[in-house]
DNA sequence: TTATAATAGTTAGCCGGCTAACTATTAAAA
DNA sequence: TTTTAATAGTTAGCCGGCTAACTATTATAA
């Protein structure tokens, strides 16, 4: 999942030179952006780094966890698809592979002859659990510098921001 | 530069479920990440969209960026791939587009004769200064919300996580 | 009942990340 | 000076996103 992070960030300097021609230039605000873009990226690129030793990737990851919880441990691919945020397409791969590493098993339903049971294996499970033990590591280690009060702050922060970005989505989707 | 937002996040109960197997799992902490990473998706997938209208990726809006205030407005590679953080596999096909789209200018240097000069066209400038308006417009809608005390103290947090990732970091360069 | 529409999944091909292997050129060392 | 190193850039091929076009099956409507 993972981005590049660009290195040479504008600056104060740099950003008030833009100012001077766009006058809408809010510098604090795209600065903010910016470090904003930068903090995740950082984050995710450690956080992406540790999956990969583990041979996995979040979507990968993210797509045992559900297996995991879900009834006889059994999804289809459609319902993977729409917990997941990703198209049919992508599912359809992510699957094939995960196949091929027999950390799952296909069968076709005997009802619909169109749909497909994706079921986690024994081999899936371990590799879950393995992980699971080091995600709650890392997770906590990522976010270590943080008191429970700056948790907080920052909680109350991000649903503003997913507020506005609603908000904004929202008027372009008129 | 798209990532999935995944849909069904793990809610309290479910976190709690894991707690009970996972001693060290911090349910505040693991939502916070799960948090932070649904809040810049959601915002980055609006901000692609907007840079995708205009026949943009972040990484070539940036390119354009850097070109922009080059001296000469002209580039080597290997110095856009230092400031843009990717690799110059990446940039040598994201060079190899652009120029296709006739916003830059490919001329081998005659000193060094391994050497690349890009440099924007006049097709380039006009493309970077048609979104430049837009692009501060929707950086500040998609962080309307926000006071600028609740910016600072967003910022201030910002960098908090970075220097709990940096740490994390170097740890495991060990 | 038969034609049409909806649904489930796959495949092909694009994009922008990556690594590893390659060519060409220049610089440094023997 | 000649061999070896380093440097600049490209290419091939993997990954995981995407859309659009496809097959097969099931459901709906004429």
């Amino acid at each position: 999942m993972d981005n590049f992070t660009f290195v040479d960030r504008p600056d104060n300097q740099r950003l008030q030179l833009m100012k001077d021609v766009y006058s809408e230039l809010n510098s604090d605000v795209v600065k903010l952006f910016i470090d904003f873009q930068w903090t995740y990226r950082n984050m995710q690129k450690q956080y992406d780094y540790a999956l990969d030793k583990n041979g996995l990737s979040e979507s990968r990851f993210i797509i045992l966890m559900f297996l995991y919880h879900a009834p006889n441990q059994t999804l289809l691919p459609s319902v993977i698809s729409e917990k997941l945020g990703a198209t049919r397409a992508t599912v359809s791969k992510l699957i094939k592979a995960m196949e091929m590493k027999g950390w799952i098993l296909k069968s076709t339903s005997t009802t619909d002859k169109r749909s497909l049971s994706v079921q986690l294996t024994e081999t899936g499970n371990h590799v879950l659990e393995n992980f699971l033990p080091e995600n709650f590591s890392i997770v906590n280690n990522l976010l270590d510098s943080l008191s429970s009060e700056e948790i907080q702050q920052l909680s109350n922060l991000l649903k503003k921001i997913n507020e506005s970005t609603q908000k904004y989505t929202q008027e372009m989707e008129k």
